[in-house]
DNA sequence: CATGAATGAGGATTCATTCAT
DNA sequence: TATGAATGAATCCTCATTCAT
């Protein structure tokens, strides 16, 4: 209430302890879900007493809370659509989806393994997440899309629903690989490419001076 | 388990007590999920006392597996691959997307949100639906992908990753809306079609007699 | 939510069930003070198990305010005052008072100790019991005393203290019984007249040259 | 436990120190009760951290045996019975119950309003109070009551049932204060004369015969 | 001495499941 | 078959106490 405690140090320790719990939070939860893992689960993972967790989150919700936070500064360390709109549609497209792939590591795909799952059935973290994250992603994409579109960069006719069906084919794919598609998991290296040319496929306008525009149109 | 009672009048007052629950545990278990619901919640819902619900089900996991064969029902009545593979392969395409998200009506949505939200972190659960529904669609599609390519009826290169990609695409986009996009809610309408535009652009050979085989190497 | 259950028989054993389960608590919270006292050992003086407690309370706190009501009742239920106002005062005192401590048997002292060591610390339930009990008590007293201070009955100048001196005496000497006066407990059969005797040397006009001191003995 | 600490100072500082913390806890219980507040609430209401209250207390209970001692001492601080028993009996009761009622002022109730409600419900507590202070009490009033009754300055037949109906009202009027009378609070100033004579009127014999019964009839 | 992070035993409460009616 | 009261295992969370700094 009076101290806002402004040492460095003690504020470093604090926050090592609550990455080593989320850490094992994260654990757990991806092996068990949210609501069937108890806090000695989390506890034990993370090598300390049940009660400690308490020192560091309010209640098993918070938890919960401190992964989306996670995921959601994982997804902000990418921005990387505000830095280059003048690139190459091409050359940004891939880029953006192999950044956007490769951000997953092990651990990020069980944030969202987690997050997900409870995203899916709880309104309260829903809506969090989707202005949270969703929502920002989305409206800055539209302004690309739009801009791009009226540039003739690209042929999309829709620059709503463009952005939504390209994260859609993104979050669809990381969801078959965490439902456990061999394919996708050995294979895994591919996939950025293969998603930024289908992305592409439907977002260029027919290359040079053939005449095939109305395959499109 | 002792008599296996023949009597038809039976079989079907039972068949319709056990969907009166699974009625109410698909709506019971999107709105809570299925750890957090209970089942009086269930039992609430369907009109009927805690008990009787272990007349038809052997425990609450039994309820989830329910949904699974659901689920699962709801996608075999539509497999209108096997049905056509010699049509217009754009014809196809967009009969099969919209088919397929035709099939999603508020209930099988529930029910996707449910089963989706258990399977990322229950391994039992997530091995069953991969083998009762993802690996034997994956399975067909490769054949159809296949014979195309070979056909030269199709330009992508790999007939494994397609489908992937493809029912990545269809997954993503249904569990943005069920994340709560409200652009995807109202214009739900538009989705098959446009779907259908992005998955046929990767796929569809370039028209013109331009070598565009390379964007997939 | 929509059955009343009008059923008479199971109203009382729902009932019963509730009693056994108060006449636990009154044992054990008289024995350990509320707080200290467990579910547990709630369930396990009724002969029930934890979780039954819960199908006829609320929570802990709805244990403490049945006790409340019990004692509430329990003080209605010998609403003397209002029957014989016009009775002679020193009968009526001298009944009043009778009464008044011939109703706490041992159950109703344990009812008291738990409620009145509650009650001195917990804001909440002291203003329930002060509003469901004394402060009735008090406005009804306070009529009577006004009326008979009026007809010339009494001599107490004070109409609001005099009361309160009354209630307090009673309490008071029920208290150093709680607290394990020998002295009292042995002789409460005399307790009542000795009350009495000195509540209306009080309240009484001195009667003359008659030699009072027998009423004491 | 090992050094006797013979430094004044630091005995000083020590003394200093427990009554900073139980002036805390007399707040603290006070509020909450005993078992309701935390060793936490305490600390941060005097102003220190958890631990430091181990310095000085040995564990929880202790705090309530310190608030116990204190009571006491303010018991004993007034023994004013010793000091006079040959005044007129009239000026002492007045005396002594006016004395006795002044001794609590705010902090005094409080630290009755705790220690009673936990003497009600913890037999060691009370045992301990009993024979702390009542006991004795009791014993040197009837020793008086006694010696009065002999000298015929009393008509109290009984000297040891008087001094228990006499303490019971104090303590009584003293718990209806505390359970939040709005009457008694107000009129505390006037509460020791209303005792006094409630209890002199009892305790007093007739003024001989004369006739003054109708001053107030 | 003072601090406050760590500990883990303890307790209120929930809820899947059983079974007598 | 339907019911729902009873059960008690399981779990979140609190908090007195310890102890390294």
């Amino acid at each position: 209430m009076a101290k806002p405690n402004p040492d460095p140090i003690q504020q470093q320790l604090i926050a090592a302890r609550r990455n080593q719990i989320l850490d094992a939070a994260t654990q757990v939860f991806a092996d068990k879900g949210f609501a069937r893992a108890t806090i000695r689960d989390v506890a034990t993972t993370a090598g300390i007493a049940d009660g400690t967790i308490y020192n560091y989150f309010e209640n098993k919700t918070a938890l919960l809370l401190g992964l989306l936070n996670r995921l959601n500064e994982s997804d902000l360390r990418q921005g990387h659509f505000a830095q280059s709109a003048e690139l190459d549609i091409a050359d940004f497209v891939q880029g953006y989806v192999q950044h956007r792939l490769e951000q997953f590591g092990p651990d990020e795909l069980q944030l969202l393994q987690v997050v997900l799952s409870e995203v899916l059935i709880n309104r309260e973290l829903r809506d969090l997440y989707y202005q949270q994250v969703l929502a920002p992603t989305f409206a800055l994409a539209e302004q690309y899309f739009e801009q791009w579109s009226m540039e003739g960069k690209i042929v999309s006719a829709n620059p709503r629903m463009a952005p939504r069906m390209f994260a859609g084919m993104v979050l669809g794919v990381l969801i078959l690989r965490l439902m456990g598609d061999r394919y996708l998991e050995i294979h895994w290296g591919d996939v950025p490419q293969a998603l930024a040319a289908q992305a592409l496929s439907g977002l260029m306008p027919p290359e040079g001076d053939y005449d095939a525009t109305d395959d499109q149109a």
